[in-house]
Formats: C-alpha cells, sequence, structure tokens
DNA sequence: TAGATTGTTAATCGATTAACAATC
DNA sequence: TAGATTGTTAATCGATTAACAATC
C-alpha cells in the first residue's frame, strides 16, 4: 500500500490533512471532495488527489472521501497508532515547556524521560515525570531503548550528545538546538526545528511588505 | 539593491546562512568560497551563488566571499538591526518558554508586551515583563503600535483574536496556535509553526527507515 | 441514466544544478 | 600572468497544476 519513496513536500503536508480532517470529523462532516478540502486548506484540489493517490485510492468518483475512513488512513499512513518511546535531553525554559504542552500520544511518541546535567534541575518534577541526571543516560538508553531524542540543549553540546545518542540506539531527533543536524548519520530521522530562522523569516517578511506598499 | 520578488524558498535558506557564517566569523575566518561554504552547509555551491545573487554580487572573482561583509549584509538583508515591538499572547508554558528561551533582539525584535485573558497568570512575571490582562490590549496597542504578535493561545482563540489585532494595526504574526492562520488578510506577514506537524512528520520518517530496514 | 468526482496522465511552472565566460 | 572563483545563462530536475477518461 505504502509506495517507494515519497517526496518530503508530500510527507509535509500530510500532517496538516490531518489537522483539517480531524476538524472536519469534530464538526460532523461525513464526506468532503477535494475541491471542497482544497477550498478550506488553501490548495489545489489536484494537488490533494496526487498526494493522496501516493499511498493509495482513498476516494470514490462521484462521490469524494470519507471524512472519518480518510483521517483514520492518514493516521496509519503518519504512524500516529504506535506509541514510541521519546527522551527530552535539556529541562530548560524549551524543554520543559514542550514537556507539558505537547500532546506526544497523539503524535505517535510517549515520553519516557527527561534528563539534564544541571544538578539544579535534577529531580525536578516536569509533568509526570522527574528530570534525571544526564550521567544515568547509558543506562537508562540500554534499559528502555527509546527511539526519538528531543534536543533542548545548547549548540555545543548538540553535535557530540546525538552523536553518543545514535550509539546508544537512538532513530530520530527532534531538535531544538541551534546547531544544524543533518545528514550526519544514515538511518536517522532527523527534524530540525530553527525557532529563531522562523523568527528571522518573519522580519524580513514585514519588511518586505512595508516597502511594497511605499511603492 | 533587492530585486523584486525573491522566491520563499530563498528567504528561509537566509536565516540559516546568516547562522553559518556568524560561526565562522566567530572562528576567525575571513574569507569563504560558495565552494566552502556549499560543503559546511551541505548544499550546492550554485544554489549558494544563485541565492546571494537574488540581492546583489557580493563575491569577487578569484577570491570568494568575505565572511565579515556577507554576514553585514544578509543581517541588512533580513532587516535584523530594526528591533521591531512584538508583543505575546497567551503567557501559558509555551507563551512563557518563547518569551524566556527566545533572543529577540537579534532576530530584529523586542518584546514589548504579555498578554493573558487568565486572572491567575495576570501580574505574573516572565522575564522582565509582566503579564497584563488581555483586556488591556487595544489601549496598549494604540499607545505602543507593536509590529508583531506571537501567538501561543488556543487554536479556538487564534482566529478571531488575530482579526482583532490586524484592526489594531499588527503587521505580523508569528503563529504557536493549531489553527492555520494564513492568507487571510493581505499585507500581513505569518509564520506559522506547527510544532505538532513537525513530529508528526518524525514520525512518519522513522517508520519510513524502519521499513526501509526490513526489506 | 446523468452528474459528480476521482485517479492518473500530460503540460506547466519553478527551483536546482551545471556550465562557462568574465574577472579579480 | 595563471589560477581561482564569481555572476549569470542555459539545462535539468522535480513539484504543481490542468485535463480528462474511468467510474461510482
Amino acid at each position: 500500500m505504502a509506495k517507494g519513496n515519497v517526496s518530503l513536500s508530500v510527507v509535509r503536508r500530510l500532517p496538516r490533512y490531518h489537522r483539517f480532517l480531524k476538524d472536519l470529523l469534530n464538526a460532523g462532516t461525513v464526506r468532503i471532495s477535494s475541491g471542497d478540502l482544497s477550498a478550506k486548506m488553501g490548495l489545489t484540489a489536484s494537488q490533494i488527489r496526487q498526494d493522496l493517490n501516493c499511498f493509495g485510492g482513498f476516494g470514490q468518483q462521484g462521490y469524494g472521501y470519507n471524512v472519518k475512513d480518510l483521517y483514520e488512513e492518514i493516521s496509519k499512513i503518519l504512524g500516529l497508532g504506535k506509541h514510541r518511546k521519546a527522551i527530552l535531553l535539556g529541562a530548560g525554559n524549551l524543554g520543559r515547556a514542550i514537556v507539558l504542552h505537547m500532546d506526544f500520544s497523539s503524535r505517535g511518541f510517549e515520553l519516557v524521560g527527561i534528563f539534564d546535567s544541571n544538578p539544579e534541575l535534577v529531580g525536578l518534577k516536569v509533568g509526570s515525570l522527574a528530570v534525571q541526571d544526564s550521567a544515568g543516560l547509558e543506562d537508562f538508553c540500554r534499559q528502555h531503548h527509546p527511539d526519538v531524542a528531543i534536543l533542548c540543549i545548547p549548540k555545543e553540546a548538540a553535535k557530540s550528545t546525538a552523536a553518543v545518542l545514535v550509539r546508544y540506539g537512538i532513530r530520530g531527533f527532534w531538535n531544538f538546538s541551534h546547531y544544524d543536524l543533518a545528514l550526519d548519520y544514515d538511518g536517522v530521522a532527523v527534524e530540525n526545528v530553527h525557532l529563531g530562522d522562523s523568527l528571522s523569516t518573519l522580519c524580513f517578511r514585514i519588511n518586505e511588505l512595508e516597502k511594497a506598499e511605499k511603492e
């Protein structure tokens, strides 16, 4: 059913489809056509049909798509039902907020450990977990085999920490550090979230808009 | 010097160039060729030269680029020296972490106000600012004319809040809410940061890697 | 059946890469 | 000058859009 290699552009749209379908489902909508969905989402009907057909024919001619079925198909494609184990490294402001703010279980993960090397943070309760000393990281990984590490650590620590974690069997990184954790390892997935880059981009675009107005 | 409309793909790479150049600058590197930079960043030399030439000819044949000059040019292009006024809406875990974690001033902004409608949060000090009641938002905007609003509010509130803020003169949104704040307004820039989508994408990609290994 | 809408192929558009003459 | 490397044009690649036959 899952066809070969789907482009990253398509993959990045899947969670968005998922969100919109969830809303439709909550609103009690039973069926939707690619045309109606495209209007809601601000893209073309063609693109929606192309995207979905990377994974299978989920629609029905003359009818459209069943909202519930499509929602569940996309959940399955994304693998959100898996509850892989995740650990957080770095229990600073951002790290703690991510723990408290994110709904991991609906995104395919379960947070099983929080680590920090700062003795002042060790023992602190964040949500239902207490911060552990990073010294115990290796033992923890041997025992629990986490799949994913969330990096909320300083830039300087990111590269070496990631290397160590790969040796401990980590399969994916959700990287909030300012270090570009890319391509370095094979068979390991990386999502870099550069909040600073996003803010800089916003700055640029506001400047552009202002320039455009002055003309 | 700034040429017409630069594609969003190019714009999104600018902050990354900026980061790498800052590192080079800190390391004391004086000059760099597009070839060397491309190797460091994991892209092609062609792309770097194309990207930079959207804004001007910053290099010199036979020499390459002067790191300090290029760094400053990109700062200028992004407009990071402007210190536009930003306000935060929603002082929950994520909002507070963003205040404490982000270096606004090096990204072209200055945080001038924090608002929340929860009376329990009003008065709370977050960094150097105290959380204000959302009821005072309009007055505040009239007086201070903030340019940007950071939205860390629930999905349900996002749409209407954004509409109100546009009326108060907001020019850009840094949107962390689960609502897709797009295209609704003309002349307003929006950066949607969907952390949940990023996590879902990571989930998908780990599953893909695992499948690939089993073959 | 007639109307609607998909799945899919073909056409277009844009972004990336390659090539090379210009030039420091 | 000879070597290096840019700026820029042309070629390629991939992603998006359009079109339409298949079919519910």
